[in-house]
DNA sequence: TGCTAATGTGACAGAGTTGTGACAGCAACC
DNA sequence: GGTTGCTGTCACAACTCTGTCACATTAGCA
């Protein structure tokens, strides 16, 4: 799962730290700008995966951007969370009404925020429609998160089923060290190349002699899945 | 389809006759109780389909009945719509948070009422047939709210109730400890994903020798009911 | 054939994940 | 008020996976 991408608006800096440093612990990238106007540009721009947003700041208020956010079709889907003032409190109900997805009061603690934010995320991001793929017996199925070989199961760890993945979701192509470990481990992991032979062998093992020739060595460039010889 | 029962809870006899005639004349059948504690019980003597329940009454209030009834497994899927004044507007957060599925502002007009008692009902009820599932011996029923192994007891608390059944109705398909959260948990609570694990370990524990090898781990995912090694 | 670079392979320590027992807070029920 | 049962969290234990290395083997080429 790639990480999610969240932009956190307010005026205060001292806020914005605090929290761009939570969520970073939390393997969150963070953005932020510091007015509704420039937090509106960066919406478009960058496309986050949520917006965290103050309620009360000069100029255009929190809510304001809120609302006209969802209002525009483009930007609808993304899910908000509004940080208000304890004072602030019987302003929930605009905020909600205007289209936020969950409201946090300051004072609030990192945890808090994390677990929220997640919540919110979980609740709006769609499930993708996975679908088993199948090649010479070798199944691989995502829901049940199964790969088995004519019938019996496979055991694989998870960086092998990632990779296996990949391939047969890619076949008859030859993909680099290189490329592979961006597709595969994630584009911003320092891992020596040479870390992909070592786990293609172990898949290779894993499949066994009934199908490990699916995964064939192209010499001086990487690997390819393919069926055909 | 069968008509809907709705139980109206006012203390206020005249509020209740009206809605009576608007609910009757809509073709429902319903039920009348002038405090929460007679409505506590017509629930559970009655088990209506909805609940229209005044915010405000002498003694327990209704949002002190609603989280009350919401709390107990075997009224929780009840529906619920406050009844609340103009005034009281601020409550509504309170409200919903105490699981109501809705909520009225008075005055209203019969009609608002019965379009949002209509939708209201559209989405809670499809919840399915309740009949008992069968995994190798292993039994979960929802009528009797009870659990057993090739016939004799299974003691797990609500949660792991709702776990279970859970993976019994989803079996053959990975979760993740956020995707259970949300199914099992409900969308909205800020809970560890951790605590997923510790659930898991407890249902695990009820099940015994014979069964918790149903429960399996995906290692770097979540978990899986299966009756397949 | 012999040389060289590329790839295969087994082992291992450290990192990361999951299992487990204990505990404190809470609500329900005497 | 005390008791009981349930929940969420924690800290530590147990376990698995990962990345790297050193060395073996192979393919390609002169």
């Amino acid at each position: 799962m790639s990480a999610k991408t969240v932009l956190i608006v307010d005026d205060e800096a001292s806020i914005r730290e605090m929290i761009a440093v939570a969520l970073e612990m939390a393997d969150y990238r963070v953005l932020e700008a510091d007015s509704a106007q420039t937090a509106h540009a960066m919406v478009v721009d960058h496309q986050p995966d949520l917006l965290l947003l103050d309620w009360m700041m000069p100029g255009t208020s929190g809510i304001e951007l809120a609302r006209r956010l969802k209002r525009d079709e483009t930007t609808a889907e993304l899910p908000i969370i509004l940080l208000t003032a304890k004072s602030e409190e019987d302003n929930k109900i605009q905020g909600l009404e205007a289209g936020a997805d969950d409201y946090i009061t300051k004072p609030f603690s990192p945890r808090e925020l994390v677990a929220r934010l997640k919540a919110v995320l979980r609740r709006t991001t769609p499930r993708g429609v996975e679908e088993a793929v199948e090649v010479e017996g070798l199944v691989l199925d995502p829901a049940s998160h199964r790969v088995s070989a004519h019938g019996s199961a496979v055991e694989i760890g998870p960086t092998e089923y990632r990779l296996l993945q990949f391939f047969m979701t890619h076949q008859e192509r030859a993909y680099t060290r290189s490329q592979l470990l961006d597709q595969v481990w994630g584009g911003n992991v320092y891992v020596e190349e040479r870390t992909v032979d070592v786990h293609i062998r172990r898949l290779r093992k894993a499949l066994g002699d009934t199908h490990q020739h699916l995964i064939q060595t192209v010499r001086g460039t990487g690997y390819r899945f393919s069926a055909k010889g």
